[in-house]
RNA sequence: UCCACCGUAGCUCAGUGGUAGAGCAAUCGGCUGUUAACCGAUUUGUCGCAGGUUCGAAUCCUGCCGGUGGAGCCA
């Protein structure tokens, strides 16, 4: 019967077909070990050649590297094996042989590797990044749905842009000019106003020529927003939201973390609630540590960030930050007018922030004093300016990045191996 | 856009003015428990491109192209 090899412990002793690749080969006159592969998993297979015959084993023998075939034993449990189970190979049936397969299972570069990122998902550590990376999405989706949150789609082609100011990606609509959505949170905030907690999650568009580890082009973004919950109940909500994911990863992906050399008592130590500190105090503790190219108002650099989170062993927020620097939409601060109610979750390890939300402006009128101070005319926002006329409340929201979050959980030096094709400054291909 | 570093065999790299190298991959042979298997043999070149200096340039100089990391900006 045909299964696959993450359901070969349901098999132990019985014969079985499934359907592979050989991911690697060794061999030595009367056995060899095919590493098979099959995208459920990894097992090896043992040929032995006075069980399976001299033509047989020469031809196994013969095998390169991602030939494609039906391979059919008998499962054993074996201690020697990591993943527990080998199979004792009876006969096969090659499908298609598989000629210089460029990667190798020796060292390679990036851009090589990049390069051949078709090919490159398939091997083992890529296979377990992606795994961590769809359990991240499948908690998300319970997590939400356990909740009382609607997914609603935000459009990715818009007339307008949420914060004016990162570089937009333009395109043409028909005769207008358009762009690729930069962040569905303004649509969101309608959503909201109809189905009350809503979450999205869609790819979002950044032109900015930024190279760094922390950077992709294109990402995927999680963006819920809440009506009548103010910026503390926002907080809750996502040290929840964060802690559901790293306790579901470490539950159902505990094969993948070994793979990729995670340590998990770092994972272990994420749950509610997370410490919380003000943009002053995070301004004084860096000037405690030494910093003193930093002054209040200004925003914080990535080192910055990880100077801060290294006196944490949990994700950290910083709040308040000042009016200024942050978008438009944020809610002032009633007792400070000169901050905002707003939160980056800034995650452990130099991760940098994963996170970032706020509560919106709620009163017309202040959010016509926005518009006003950034420009902000014509039609394209007057939809946005109704929500506050037409039974405005008290709302918040804010935004995960998943490929950063994914770096973080996995344990992967840069965002570019956590989704399966990243659009990077240099990189339309493959 | 700016700063730093890099570009030599299919891959990873050494070679810093005097005959183009190593390991891996590939091919052939050996080996009954391998884990990036191991051992022996064989094959592999537009030294990123263009120009210059020199008796002689992979090596020194100039320009260009490409890549990597970082800054700014952000998730």
């Amino acid at each position: 019967m045909k299964t696959t090899i993450s359901e070969v412990a349901k098999h132990i002793g019985e014969d079985v077909t499934i359907g592979s690749w050989i991911a690697n080969k060794r061999s030595s006159g009367k056995i060899a070990f095919l590493q098979l592969r099959d995208g459920t998993g990894f097992m090896q297979g043992i040929v032995v050649k006075a069980e399976i015959g001299e033509e047989k084993f020469q031809e196994a023998k013969a095998l390169t590297q991602e030939t494609s075939l039906y391979v059919t034993g008998t499962i054993v449990e074996d201690e020697r094996s990591l993943f527990g189970y080998e199979m004792q190979i009876k006969d096969f049936e090659v499908i298609h042989e598989a000629v210089d397969y460029p990667i190798t299972p020796k060292n390679h570069g990036t851009e090589f590797l990049m390069d051949h990122r078709h090919l490159w998902l398939r091997s083992k550590k890529q296979h377990a990044i992606m795994k961590v990376r769809n359990e991240i999405i499948r908690a998300t989706y319970e997590f939400f749905n356990e909740n009382g949150y609607v997914k609603i789609d935000p459009p990715i082609l818009t007339g307008s842009s949420a914060e004016g100011t990162t570089e937009l990606f333009h395109t043409q609509y028909f005769d207008e000019e358009a762009y690729l959505s930069q962040s569905g949170q303004l649509y969101m905030e309608a959503a909201a106003m109809a189905f009350g907690k809503v979450f999205s999650f869609g790819p979002t568009f950044r032109a900015e020529k930024s190279k760094t580890r922390r950077h992709l082009i294109e990402f995927w973004m999680i963006e819920p927003e809440m009506a009548f919950m103010d910026h503390e109940d926002s907080l809750n909500v996502q040290e929840n939201y964060v802690s559901h994911i790293a306790s579901s990863v470490l539950k159902n992906c505990s094969l993948e973390l070994q793979t990729l050399e995670r340590d998990t008592a770092m994972l272990e130590k994420i749950s509610a609630p997370f410490p919380r500190i003000t943009y002053d105090e995070a301004v004084d503790m860096l000037k405690e540590k030494g910093f003193d190219d930093i002054e209040w108002g200004e925003d914080f650099g990535a080192p910055h960030e990880t100077a801060i989170a290294e006196s944490f062993d949990k994700p950290v927020f910083i709040t308040h930050y000042p009016k200024d620097i942050k978008a438009f939409y944020m809610k002032p601060d009633p007792d400070r007018s000169d901050v905002v109610l707003c939160a980056d979750l800034i995650a452990p390890e130099g991760y940098g922030e994963i996170v970032g939300g706020s509560q919106r402006i709620d009163d017309l009128k202040l959010m016509e004093q926005r518009y006003d101070e950034h420009g902000l005319t014509g039609e394209a926002y007057e939809w946005y300016l109704q929500l506050r006329r037409y039974g405005s409340v008290p709302h918040s929201g804010f935004g995960l990045g998943l490929e950063r979050t994914v770096a973080w959980i996995a344990g992967v030096e840069h965002v570019r191996e956590t989704i399966p094709f990243p659009r990077l400054l240099n990189r339309l291909y493959p």
